[in-house]
DNA sequence: ATCATATGGAACTGATCAGTTCATAACCAT
DNA sequence: ATGGTTATGAACTGATCAGTTCCATATGAT
């Protein structure tokens, strides 16, 4: 998973594979039909295991866990960084319509546990509508960690962001 | 250009460059050092054509050149979607160090140019911090322009955000 | 200990990759 | 027309690609 992520699909091998698994091609294609194959469970392994985390299901929902969300979320080693899922989406036009189908259905996911968080701050704003917001922004943070541009701009422009979700005005 | 931009920089071929040309490799080779360079003013080119779009340049300054220029910006036709730039960003990896330097210097000179407009309204929230998230926002839009999302959706994500930002509270 | 069955590595397939070479063909000013 | 330049086409590198085959080596049960 590192390596597509890092590299996508195309620029990663079989043998790039190989040698990030310590398994051989054989074992390779005796668990997966082909690379496009186990890209997509890379894909979902990836997605499961973002799940897990449970960035937005701590108790008590609210701003609290939308701002955690936008603060790790997105990974920043030399490996990965940002978000598999979003790298993803630069590659749909190559990639199989099952990577489409995941990816779309974990959005929808998100962007449900969003509107939950979001209902339970009291907002005169349809929470669907900052559902949606916060996921673009989500969005560009992740494929703006591939710039150089260090942490703390990314958690500048997070802050910023939830201070005039959370209705503070004048941010400066 | 439209073949990197749909295809990306690996899963691109000579021979697919060779036909959307119209040029032999030969000629192509005569022209451009390699691959990579050839990327590279494709990037240069694809930039220098929007800046001359002159989105965020129009009299007078202020939030309508940001509604156009995230309405606008992102393109939605079947070979190139969202914006080459923020797609090359995911590529970054494997791309030449000249290509990094490219697109940093480009966000640069969009985020001076929205600082622009947004110092024309007049705001109790700093302009740089807005200009940022604004910035931010385009890049989550053009990578879910690879979405089968629909325009709609994005139209209305970016009335929304506009919303905000004019200080009108209470988006439904 | 023996045999059947998985698992492993390594060699091989044909296709395609980026990039080079060179001979031919088009071109253009004189 | 002619000579010099430039662009083009096609063949050719050596490397790498995804995927397959096959044999050797473990492994496990009896």
């Amino acid at each position: 998973m590192p390596v597509f992520w890092k590299h996508g699909f195309s620029d990663t091998s079989l043998q790039d594979l190989e040698r990030a698994t310590g398994v051989n091609k054989s074992g390779l294609y005796a668990e997966f039909r082909d690379k496009e194959d186990l890209f997509v469970e890379c894909l979902r392994y990836y997605l499961a295991t973002q799940e897990k985390r449970g960035l937005l299901t701590q108790e008590p929902l609210g701003w609290r866990n939308i701002e955690t969300f936008l603060k790790n979320g997105p990974h920043n080693t030399a490996q990965q960084r940002g978000c598999f899922s979003v790298s993803s989406m630069r590659e749909f036009a190559i990639l199989p319509d099952e990577a489409h189908a995941i990816v779309a259905q974990n959005r929808a996911t998100i962007k449900r546990l969003l509107v939950k968080n979001i209902q339970a701050e009291e907002l005169t704003m349809d929470p669907e509508a900052v559902a949606e917001m916060v996921l673009v922004f989500f969005s560009g943070l992740c494929i703006e960690h591939n710039l150089k541009s260090g942490k703390n701009s990314s958690t500048r422009k997070i802050e910023n962001l939830m201070k005039i979700l959370r209705g503070e005005r004048g941010v400066r």
